[in-house]
RNA sequence: CGCGGGGUGGAGCAGUCUGGUAGCUCGUCGGGCUCAUAACCCGAAGGUCGCGGGUUCGAAUCCCGCCCCCGCUACCA
C-alpha cells in the first residue's frame, strides 16, 4: 500500500473576490500535492468554500439574492480559479453541501460527548460583520466597530461553549512533542504564546441566525461558522466519494497549508475541537504569508488587489504559479510586482528554461538527424549533479522549502546552458574524430533537461510535459524516480516544438 | 501597551538557529560564442550587513540598549 497524504487548502470565504492571495494558497497546496504523487503516494487533494454567516445573508439581500444565490454564484468563481490555476483538486466542498451539515451536526454530538460543551450565557456588543463581540473598551464612541465602523448589537443569548480552557496543557503537549507541527517556526512560537497567555472558552454557537447548520439538540442555535468551517477538512472525506470510505484511508490531514491570518483559528483551536472530538490531530500545519503588492498587503480599499487572471491570460498559468513559487519564500510575505513577473518569465522562463529546450532539440535535429545518442557513460559528474538536485528536490519539499528546492533546480538549468558553451557542440560536429564527444553532449543536455522537467513538474506541469513530449520522452510519466540519469527512453526521437514562453511585448497592468 | 516580522552593494533577496574569506538574481561596464526565443557563456566595478555598546582570538551571525518600516484591524489567502 502505497503512503496517504492528505492535503488542505482553507475552505474560501465565498464573500470575498478571488484574488491573487486564493491563488497563491491554492498553487502552493497543488505543488506539494504533486511532487507526493510524483513520489507515487496515495494523495487526496481538498479545498472549497466557506459559506455560511449571518454576514452571507446580510450581503444576499444587498445584491437582492437569497443566500442560496449567492453562495452558488461565488462559489462557482472559487471552483474557477482552482480550474485556472491548475488546481489537482479531488474535491470541493462547500459548507452548504447536505452531507457536510449532517456531517456537522454528527461532530457536535461527539463534541457534546466529551462533556466540555455547556450551556452558558453571553451578552455584549455583538458586530454581525466581524462575528464576534466586543468589549465596551475595544468600541469607538457610540458603540461602533472599530473595523467595520458600523453601529454594533447589544446581544444577550444563551450559547453553547466549548471548554477551550480546559485544553492548553494538551496542546502544549503537541507542540512540544512535535517541533515541526507548526511551520516556520515564528508561527508556532506565535501559537504557543496565544495558549500559554491563556485560552477563554469558546462560544459555538449562535441563536437568531437561520443560514448555518442547526445545532442538534437545540434547533434555535446554529453552529458558529467556525466550528462549521473547519470541520470541512473532515465531512468532506465521509461523502467526497460515494461508497468509499476515505476517513479510514486518509484522515488525518498529512498537511494543512494557510494563510497566517487564521494561525489561531488552525494552530490552537482546531486541534483542541479534534481532541473533544476524539479524531486524530493533523500531521503537520504550514501556514504561509502574504503575497503584497508594492510592500504593502492587498486592500479593496487602497485598490492594489492583484487579479491574477490577466496574467494567467497573459502568460499562462505555468508562468504565475512559477512566480509565486519562487519569488514568495515559503512561510514568508513576498512582494507581488508586474515588473518582477515579467522579469522572471522572460529571463529565466524563457531565456534560460525555454531557450535551453529549444537549443538542445535544435542540436540534436542538425547533428544527429533528429535522435538522441544513447548514453556514452561519460558523464558522471553531470549524473551526480542530477542526482544532487534529486535529492535537494525531496528535501525541499519535506521541509516546505519550496522556494530552495526551485533554487536548486533552477541551477541545474543554468549548468545546463553553461555546459553547452563549455562543449560548444558546433565545434565538435566539424570535427568527424570528435564524433563521441559531440554524442556524450548531446546526451548529456538531453538528459540533464529531461531530469529537470521531471523535478519542476509540480510548478510548471504544463511546460515540464512539452519538455518531456519534445525530447521524445513519455510525457504522461512524472514519477520522480524517472529523474534518475539514464531513466529515459533510449534513442529517443526530438520533437521541435514553438517556444515554451514566447517572448511578450504588451505588459499587463 | 502587547505579540510577530523586517532593516545586507543601484533594485529585490539569501545567509543569522549551528560565530571564522558577505552570496544570489536583476541592473551597469567589458569580453566571448553563434546551437538557440537579439537568446547563451566569461569577467569586472559596486556593500563599514539600521545605530551604539558588549562577549569573543574573531560577529551580518550571540547579548544589551536605541532608531526606523510593516503586519496583528479590512473585502482577504
Amino acid at each position: 500500500m502505497p503512503e496517504t497524504f492528505f492535503i488542505t487548502t482553507p475552505i474560501y470565504y465565498v464573500n470575498a473576490e478571488p484574488h491573487i492571495g486564493h491563488a497563491y494558497t491554492t498553487i502552493m497546496a497543488d505543488l506539494v500535492a504533486r511532487h507526493h504523487r510524483q513520489r507515487g503516494e496515495d494523495v487526496f487533494f481538498l479545498t472549497g468554500t466557506d459559506e455560511h454567516s449571518s454576514n452571507v445573508v446580510r450581503l444576499a439581500a444587498e445584491a437582492g439574492r437569497t443566500p442560496r444565490e449567492h453562495a452558488d454564484l461565488n462559489a462557482e468563481r472559487f471552483r474557477e480559479l482552482g480550474r485556472v490555476v491548475g488546481a489537482t483538486t479531488d474535491f470541493f466542498i462547500r459548507t452548504t453541501d447536505r452531507e457536510h451539515v449532517e456531517g456537522v451536526q454528527r461532530v457536535m454530538e461527539r463534541l457534546r460527548e466529551s462533556g466540555d460543551i455547556y450551556r452558558g450565557a453571553y451578552a455584549g456588543w455583538y458586530c454581525t460583520s466581524c462575528e464576534r463581540f466586543y468589549l465596551d473598551s475595544e468600541l469607538l464612541e457610540g458603540h461602533v466597530c472599530p473595523i467595520h465602523n458600523r453601529p454594533v448589537d447589544w446581544v444577550e443569548e444563551e450559547n453553547w461553549f466549548f471548554r477551550l480552557s480546559a485544553y492548553s496543557d494538551r496542546l502544549l503537549a503537541r507542540y512540544d512533542e512535535d517541533p515541526g507541527w507548526v511551520l516556520p517556526a515564528a508561527r508556532r512560537n506565535e501559537a504557543r504564546r496565544m495558549i500559554e497567555d491563556g485560552l477563554e472558552d469558546l462560544s459555538i454557537s449562535r441563536a437568531g441566525v437561520d443560514w448555518g447548520v442547526r445545532v442538534p439538540w437545540d434547533p434555535d442555535q446554529t453552529v458558529y461558522v467556525w466550528v462549521d468551517a473547519l470541520f470541512n477538512y473532515y465531512t468532506a472525506l465521509e461523502y467526497a466519494r460515494p461508497g468509499e470510505d476515505l476517513v479510514a484511508r486518509f484522515w488525518p490531514p498529512t498537511l494543512q497549508v494557510m494563510a497566517k491570518d487564521i494561525l489561531k483559528f488552525h494552530a490552537v483551536i482546531w486541534p483542541a475541537l479534534l481532541m473533544a472530538a476524539r479524531l486524530e490531530l493533523p500531521r503537520r500545519l504550514m501556514i504561509h504569508g502574504y503575497v503584497l503588492k508594492g510592500g504593502e498587503k492587498m486592500s479593496k480599499t487602497t485598490g492594489n488587489v492583484v487579479d491574477p487572471f490577466p496574467f494567467i491570460g497573459e502568460y499562462g498559468i505555468d508562468a504565475l504559479r512559477y512566480y509565486l513559487a519562487r519569488e514568495v519564500r515559503f512561510g514568508e510575505d513576498g512582494t507581488f510586482t508586474a515588473e518582477g513577473f515579467e522579469a522572471r518569465y522572460s529571463q529565466e522562463l524563457g531565456n534560460e528554461l525555454g531557450n535551453l529546450l529549444n537549443r538542445v532539440v535544435s542540436m540534436i535535429g542538425r547533428y544527429r538527424d533528429g535522435v538522441v545518442p544513447t548514453d556514452p557513460g561519460a558523464d558522471g559528474e553531470l549524473a551526480g549533479e542530477v542526482a544532487a538536485t534529486v535529492e535537494a528536490t525531496l528535501a525541499g519539499y519535506d521541509r516546505l522549502d519550496i522556494s530552495r528546492a526551485l533554487e536548486d533546480q533552477w541551477r541545474l538549468v543554468q549548468r545546463l546552458n553553461r555546459l553547452v558553451e563549455q562543449r560548444a557542440p558546433w565545434t565538435l560536429a566539424k570535427d568527424p574524430a570528435r564524433a563521441g564527444e559531440l554524442d556524450q553532449t548531446l546526451f548529456s543536455l538531453a538528459e540533464g533537461l529531461r531530469a529537470a522537467a521531471i523535478l519542476l513538474w509540480p510548478v510548471i506541469p504544463g511546460s515540464a510535459e512539452r519538455i518531456l513530449a519534445s525530447l521524445g520522452q513519455d510525457a504522461a510519466d512524472v514519477a520522480i524516480a524517472r529523474a534518475a540519469w539514464g531513466a529515459g527512453r533510449a534513442g529517443a526521437r526530438v520533437a521541435p516544438t514553438g517556444p515554451l514562453f514566447p517572448r511578450i511585448e504588451e505588459k499587463v497592468a
